[in-house]
DNA sequence: GACATTCTCTGACCTGAGTCAGGGAACGCG
DNA sequence: CGCGTTCCCTGACTCAGGTCAGAGAATGTC
């Protein structure tokens, strides 16, 4: 990589949060300490004030006082909560709406004066690359890591992974015909965004073959380019595992994940009877990836 | 414009400000307040405390402390300005240059790491979308208003345009020729960027018809589009004063400023004998903005 | 040389953000 | 009922960031 790349990156990031910072002191607006903005947010229609701790991770003590604060200012009530006396819920009063509504308009505002002065195919382009560089952070926020076979989150994506055939198949999909990963020579990786599992996927061995099954993207995931980011990263595995030839076999009704093979490089073959839900099967010679 | 527009906007914005905040932690590194490790970058080759003062917009007290912070764990010095005693001037020693070097380092290793995560290609196409939103958040940000014909800045960039045209015409440019904004009946319009000024241009009445003049743009405010938007302002502002046809003329040698006219609507004509300079001449009909 | 100005420093404040220890009320369970 | 747990509040801190009012030294100006 360019270090002048990385000198770009750090450049925008200056001049961006230079940016941000003017809009939100606006947007900050009446007097009002950040904390204490936040949370009038955060309470929206009402919540336990033991959720908003979890939520926003805060001191117990600290929170305590700025709900005091925003009860002093009547914009919020604290009660006790219906069926727990110990835990106590937090109310916007109509004050409150009011004063978030503001807030909320003070913001968009000083958002639109900005967009005002570019011309309707300009903002166009603007949110189009604003787009573009947050689909491309999260890809590369997202963490690709193998785990053992019994890793829970991975367990859990197999089984949202199942799930989701079932509805898609019209033959429907039985779980039993998962591979289990501790039954396996091969590697089960998975991908997590901030600590939340993003997908999953494994590769088999079959002597200097293996066979890449279950790749699967969690739906909040999406549309980010992670589906090709994780193969790849399978054949990685693979190939410094002194494998040669990856194939893999999908069902025809998803139509994602065929394009996603063919544009990476995989070609078509006949089938080789991994399982009956296999309509079309693809084969790719893969090599241990050069450090760069 | 579309609310969702806004939306867009501001979700873009607190995605970007939280991934910039897990960067930035790293980055801030080893328990020095963001104040002192801001500090560490603005001094850089030594500078004068008064500079930084400005630049960073701090109060005297302030910053005082904080260099004597610095001076107290060895990154910098202080000193008397050599020819004015009550100046004082701050300088990294080795161990601040070291200091500020592991700063450095801790930030880009963050990006690269990031980065890494990418494709080449996806690396490049995250580059540009981030110049994009760059070069459209710096045109959005340029404020355009009409000045008196003395305000300072505008007779500031009308001597830097006749400075630039005089190195660009192969015979020279004479100030005389210069539009004295106080002596015609039209607008003389300013651009400023972040309160510097960024672009100047003005119109002249002639009947229903106008002229442009003099429509630069700093060199530091060149390649966002800023030309265009100030061109249309021009005609925005004439069309608001009965204006229906405004004319230009220019040199052969300023090549952008003809594909600006190109681009903007605006067809040759016969040359108008409004300048000596002028080798092409450019007309356009226009009409008063309508209130969107 | 007198005087205003410029630049820096010091001391005294204030605020927001956050941590930590402990206490008291309510609850759940045996 | 007794007991541990959960949830919350209060009080007492710390720290960074920042403001304000002077004091004092150096400089420029008349």
């Amino acid at each position: 990589m360019h270090p002048d790349q990385i000198a770009r990156v750090r450049d925008f990031n200056r001049f961006y949060t230079q940016r941000l910072g003017v809009l939100t002191d606006d947007y900050l607006g009446r007097d009002r300490p950040l904390g204490q903005a936040r949370l009038l947010f955060e309470i929206g229609a009402g919540c336990d004030v033991r959720d908003l701790r979890e939520r926003l991770g805060l001191d117990s003590g600290y929170l305590s006082r700025m709900l005091r604060a925003l009860a002093d200012q009547q914009l919020i009530t604290v009660r006790a909560h219906p069926r727990d006396g110990r835990v106590r819920v937090a109310e916007l009063t109509a004050a409150g709406h009011r004063e978030r509504a503001e807030l909320d308009r003070l913001s968009d505002a000083g958002i639109a004066a900005l967009l005002d002065n570019l011309s309707a195919a300009q903002r166009e382009q603007f949110l189009d690359a604003q787009a573009r560089v947050r689909r491309l952070l999260r890809l590369a926020g997202v963490r690709i890591a193998a785990v053992p076979a019994d890793d829970r989150a991975a367990r859990d994506c197999l089984r949202r992974y199942a799930a989701e055939l079932g509805t898609r198949f019209p033959e429907g999909y039985d779980p039993a015909t998962l591979t289990a990963p501790a039954d396996v020579d091969g590697t089960l990786l998975l991908a997590t965004e901030d600590d939340r599992p993003a997908g999953c996927g494994l590769w088999v061995r079959h002597g200097t073959a293996a066979e890449i099954r279950h790749l699967w993207i969690t739906p909040a995931a999406r549309g980010i380019g992670l589906g090709r980011r994780l193969l790849r990263a399978l054949e990685d595995d693979a190939a410094g595992h002194l494998i040669t030839t990856v194939r893999l076999g999908t069902h025809s009704a998803l139509t994602e994940a065929i394009a996603l093979y063919r544009a990476s490089g995989y070609h078509e073959i006949a089938d080789y009877g991994a399982s009956k839900y296999n309509q079309i099967t693809f084969e790719k010679t893969v090599q241990s990836p050069q450090s760069s």
